[in-house]
DNA sequence: GAAAAATCTTAAAAATTTCTGAAGAAGTAG
DNA sequence: CTACTTCTTCAGAAATTTTTAAGATTTTTC
């Protein structure tokens, strides 16, 4: 494991896993000039431990590694933490398998790679998920009139009184609170909670869930003063 | 099925279909060297599916696939999304033609095809719905004088006052109001925002439509000061 | 001014979307 | 293994929207 340059608190962080000391070396280069930082690991167990001890922002991992391929690591880390995946595969064949498992990566990309291709999807997903509120700058505390919910704590409270969410639901709402006022398509609700294709169903079970977060956040779940349907369209958290 | 993915804000993200693999690459190169993104799917059963995970901008599909053909996915599609559609058949098929633009394909062209025409086409159909207001770039709010429409909240008020819109209201009064003092004929109205084929009773729809929407817009719904009918044209918001 | 054409209006039928409760599946902890 | 929680699916109900239909009104044309 090499660190290059602190942790700065400014600028957002990157991992980078690849058994090949020569491309994460190349795409280091490319990372820093774009004012990221950037740490290397050479297979999937030293990441984890990377992760344990530093703030990132964004991992790229390559499938074929040593020890713990990207592919496993991706379901180890998925389990733990809501952070961007770039999976980076040798083979288009390989694509299909990543496709196929929806193991649950943001992104990927197929090796050769365009640096400025790698990059721009790198700032994509970077983009994405700050307004999801998972990193250090955006866990403050969101407050919107009695709904207050604290990402460091994983908690939420309504008129000071805790509530218990599940996972799901916490992400639902975690999602809508912290950008309170936009409306998401149940699609791209699914998408970004879920993260697997949309089926038919999945409408429905998104449904399900808002159904449960509206019986613990409003006063009467049949006519919601927070979470408001927009029909057609989708749900959105009410300013 | 071969992807190159993501979620791109400065590039845009084509979905190239067919079964043949030569041919989806030969797209695929003439397409990124405009700077735009490609992801392959072989027939329209994968293109559905990949439409359902990923933020696509445009559609280039061959007519003659295995299990779900272009024409039968254009239809699917067209119910589900506002996407430009790009048909591509052999030179037999001229029957096609009449039918795709029907069904709501956007344009066709004929196999073999001149690369440079199909990336006019391609070009041409995303610069006409990057300004219909179809995509993300459009999410600026849209003021004329006591009218507010606010497309991330989906969101319209007058006066001040929120009012509630029904999706194809919404997406009328939208239409209209990005594009205030132009005129559209009633048939072209329906196609922008039902994206189907005109028949005789659309025109009645859509006139139902607009007056629901004076209703909630216009202070005198007879004598209306914003939408406005232009006799033997068709509708405009007066700016 | 009368006929033709285009637009407007209202209400009810049809279609679509969302909501809900329950049951079973899947996963976890003891 | 059992008890417990959480997630997904299903089917029907409820709510909302869209379309249709049948005139009524307005504008244009001759």
């Amino acid at each position: 494991m090499r660190l290059t340059r602190g942790d700065f608190v400014e600028s957002q962080c990157v991992l980078v896993v690849d058994d090949d000391k020569e491309i994460r070396d190349a795409i280091e280069i490319y990372l820093r000039n774009e004012g990221l930082q950037v740490i290397h690991a050479h297979d999937g167990l030293e990441a984890i431990e990377v992760l344990r001890g530093h703030t990132i922002h964004l991992i790229i991992l390559d499938i074929m590694m040593p020890n713990l391929d990207g592919i496993k690591a991706t379901f180890q880390i998925r389990k733990k933490m809501n952070i961007p995946i770039i999976l980076l595969s040798a083979k288009s064949e390989d694509t299909d398998k990543i496709l196929g498992l929806q193991i649950g990566a943001d992104d990927y990309v197929t090796k050769p790679f365009n640096p400025l291709e790698l990059i721009a999807r790198v700032k994509s997903q970077l983009r994405r998920y700050v307004t999801l509120g998972t990193f250090e700058g955006n866990d403050k505390v969101v407050k919107l009139r009695e709904l207050v919910l604290d990402p460091v704590a994983r908690e939420v409270t309504v008129s000071g009184e805790p509530v218990h969410f599940t996972p799901m639901e916490y992400k639902i709402f975690e999602l809508l609170i912290t950008n309170a006022g936009r409306v998401f398509s149940i699609q791209e609700i699914y998408e970004r909670v879920w993260k697997e294709p949309y089926y038919d169903t999945s409408d429905n079970t998104v449904a399900v869930h808002v159904r449960k977060i509206r019986e613990k956040i409003e006063i009467d779940p049949k006519n919601p003063r927070y979470l408001k349907v927009v029909w057609g369209v989708g749900y959105k958290m009410e300013k």
